[in-house]
DNA sequence: CAAATAGTGTCTCTAAGACAATATCAC
DNA sequence: GTGATATTGTCTTAGAGACACTATTTG
């Protein structure tokens, strides 16, 4: 009877067919548009980091950051390692969204790509982000149901424009996944990836848990309300959003400074 | 300047190492334990499906369902395929839990691991399951935190008892991810995925959408209850579940039969 | 009738939403 | 002072939990 270390000497992984692994990013972050007045607070917008292909296929179209998983790391480090990369950004944390799988979603072959979706500062953007990469460009997000029925994805930054259309596909463990009727322009399934990862993140947002990582360590109360906000595309009264997340903070001892109106005191994650 | 089509036919996909991927399934029962009083409502226990390996490595050891993706397949597909060869059971529905993808996880080599938790009715199992496998077997579940602040998994069948030990390594966006301290026989990093499974199930079966696929078309509230309570480890009054879930059900005119009790409305989803 | 579950009604408490009112800054 | 956001307090309402009580079956 053959022992396992003889078993395992003699095993030949390569006698079967093997897919590559990629993993994708969607590098979500609230911005803030500073209008005229220097009093009013931003506009909120959610954007999408696209990196704009320089190879083939799907040369010159824009998709999301990401790559193929390499020998001794996981997954979730190639997602990190991939980013860091493509877009110089290291995001804090980053959330796992689904495995996309379909055999013929790529030109080159069969290939399967881990979706993350990752939450990324406003601040660390302006510090480190981007520098390297013209072709990185954040995008805003639009993610509406339209009167048909179906779901319009709508990605925009300065001239360019792209406007991909998904109809829901199926609807489980309250997660909704998408099919792509036009892709709009984006690269891949990236259309499919970027829905599926609003939609959980819209319907998650609700746990107080996930809106933390969007922000930095200290951060107002405020802050904190437009990121659930800006989200999940609800509107809250601020006296209840105060009352609601109460238990989830301490407050620090620190205010801001120059806004125009009252200062708010910072507080940092319980 | 090359084309896409001309990239395309002189693409090398195998011109870079390529991990094996797998999908397990932690395939999930309410078991009823008939008591010896006829009046008497059944005891519930979690039960998950075991299959005893036949070849190394880990041979006759305990592993949870699953194989190898192989072309022209989703993960979700071969999630399915491979349940249904291996235990002869159909899934209604699973849902992800997670990709498993530590580089050491399996000796044979590289390769990566795509779990699914999937809800099986007590019914169906006693309809069709199991009847080509001996060595598939319905492992009690036991999974609780200790004085010192591990858990433990404990599965047992008839003779059989394995128990693991893990340590919780990170709760990240709701979920806990646990690292194996103790394997408990169990093979691979089967302790880890199970765990995972029940902590995600324990955290999501709050919302309603997904109790309801452990159980056939039409149902008591109290079996529905059950479902809830054996699940996330919790008592309710019934008095307050009806209330909760009246408007996620539509009742029928049928009745449940011979209880020794009053019978009971069947309901369907709503 | 007894035992057991099915099902109803009601009280209390908590948390969310609406809204009024006050506080404090930059200009 | 003015206009903006920050912050507090209070009223109302919806829903969860506790619990008492009634209904209906089988043996």
């Amino acid at each position: 009877m053959q022992s396992e270390k003889d078993f395992l000497s003699e095993y030949r992984i390569d006698k079967y067919e093997r897919p590559s692994v990629t993993a994708d990013i969607v590098a979500l972050m609230i911005r803030s548009t500073k209008s005229g007045n220097y009093r009013l607070n931003s506009e909120n917008n959610l954007s999408v980091l696209l990196v704009k292909r320089g190879e083939h296929p799907f040369k010159n179209h824009w998709a999301l950051p990401g790559g193929f998983l390499v020998p001794g790391e996981t997954i979730e480090e190639c997602a990190l390692r991939e980013t860091k990369e493509e877009t110089n950004l290291q995001p804090v944390s980053i959330m796992p969204i689904g495995v996309f799988s379909k055999p013929e979603r790529d030109p080159r072959g069969w290939i399967i790509s881990n979706a993350y979706v990752s939450i990324i500062s406003e601040e660390s953007v302006n510090q480190k982000g981007q520098d390297d990469a013209e072709d990185a460009q954040w995008f805003d997000v639009e993610f509406e149901q339209n009167e048909n029925g179906d779901y319009r994805l709508c990605l925009s930054c300065c001239d360019v424009e792209l406007n991909a259309l998904l109809t829901k596909k199926e609807e489980k463990f309250g997660r909704t996944t998408f099919a792509v009727k036009n892709t709009g322009g984006l690269a891949f399934d990236h259309a499919e990836i970027i829905a599926a990862a609003l939609s959980i993140l819209r319907n998650d947002a609700k746990n107080f848990d996930i809106i933390f990582d969007f922000l930095p360590e200290k951060f107002t109360l405020s802050a904190l309300q437009r990121v659930q906000e800006t989200i999940m595309n609800i509107s809250i009264l601020p006296a209840n959003f105060r009352r609601k997340i109460s238990g989830y903070v301490i407050e620090t001892d620190e205010y801001t400074q120059g806004a125009g109106h009252r200062p708010a005191k910072l507080y940092r994650k319980k």
